[in-house]
DNA sequence: GCGGCGA
DNA sequence: TCGCCGCAACGCGAC
DNA sequence: GTCGCG
């Protein structure tokens, strides 16, 4: 079958195929959740190199990353060169239309992930990211405090604003747009500290402690993810996992009211007001931040 | 899903 | 012509 | 240098 879309026309082979064997959720469907979310997507993940999780066999089968983009693509698919450092370059899909997100699903790709810097300055991100990783067995209560704690931190403290999102899985992101004026080095070094100096605020809630067996059933505040080319699963996105739940950017207030870290799912969900509308707009320096952190 | 590669 | 395989990578800190 | 971690 084929769906219309962004003016192109994108071919969905094996579109009976089930991806999800819980609920019998098939490629057609998941092609058709991304075609409904894009409207609020594109403009979230626009000029961002991405990585494909792809699952051609379905979920309960293996899936891989995949980071190079094919050699050959539609016309409407756009790529850009990133350099890998040491090891030269390499081209990576750009998902800049709603065709291009089309054409993922019917790559088995259901969670594309994106970078925290944009094409044009590839060094310099324009996002940082809190990674809140509660234990396995943790209510998402205590989740729901961490992330509440640390945005009263980030925007009373820091003058910054902070949005979030569900993951699908256990815990949350915490999203924070800055103004492109440091390298991954020091944005990572910046988070570092905001994590230490809450972790000192409230050991028994959070930790940041790399090794599991360390953390004390805290949870894991991780800003390893603020580096260059890491990658982070981008905002409406699927996750691989039963029931195909979704990384659902939510407002402060939804977030009070979150029932599990996995409630929304490609079957749930239904169009409402986009909570992160207005991050590119919320870009905040991170110069004060860093003076008054450095107070601290 | 698809190209490459060894049989 | 087939079946099988790969399909990312980075940084930090602890050892 | 290697391992755990995500
Ligand atoms: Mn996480
Ligand atoms: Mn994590």
């Amino acid at each position: 079958m084929k769906l219309r879309a962004g003016g192109h026309s994108i071919e969905i082979t094996h579109a009976d195929k089930v991806l999800f064997p819980k609920g019998k959720i098939t490629k057609e469907e998941l092609a058709r959740y991304y075609a409904k979310v894009a409207r609020l997507m594109i403009p979230l993940i626009k000029d961002r190199p991405i990585s494909m999780k792809r699952y051609p066999k379905g979920i309960k089968q293996g899936g891989f990353f995949q980071k190079n983009a094919p050699e050959t693509l539609p016309s409407f698919v756009k790529t850009t060169s990133v350099s890998r450092k040491e090891k030269g370059a390499a081209r990576m899909i750009l998902c800049n239309n709603v065709a291009t997100l089309i054409w993922l699903a019917n790559q088995n790709c259901i969670a594309p992930h994106i970078w925290l810097s944009r094409i044009d300055k590839p060094d310099i991100p324009d996002r940082l990211i809190f990674d809140l990783d509660p234990p396995a067995r943790k209510g998402i209560s205590a989740v729901i405090e961490g992330a509440l704690i640390l945005r009263q931190f980030l925007e009373k403290e820091l003058k910054l604003k902070a949005f979030v999102n569900t993951t699908g899985s256990r815990g949350v992101h915490v999203m924070v747009p800055i103004k492109r004026e440091y390298g991954f080095k020091e944005v990572r070094a910046f988070a570092k500290a905001a994590a230490e100096e809450l972790t000192s605020r409230h050991p028994k809630l959070f930790t940041h402690e790399v090794r599991k067996n360390k953390r004390g059933g805290k949870i894991y505040l991780d800003i390893m993810r603020n580096g260059y080319g890491q990658t982070v699963v981008a905002p409406f996105a699927v996750r691989p996992k039963e029931g195909a739940p979704i990384a659902l950017p939510l407002s402060w207030s939804q977030l009070k009211k979150l029932s599990s870290a996995d409630a929304f799912t490609l079957r749930s969900f239904s169009m409402r007001t986009n909570p992160w509308a207005g991050m590119n707009r919320a870009v905040h320096s991170l110069k004060p931040a860093l003076k008054n952190l450095h107070k601290m």
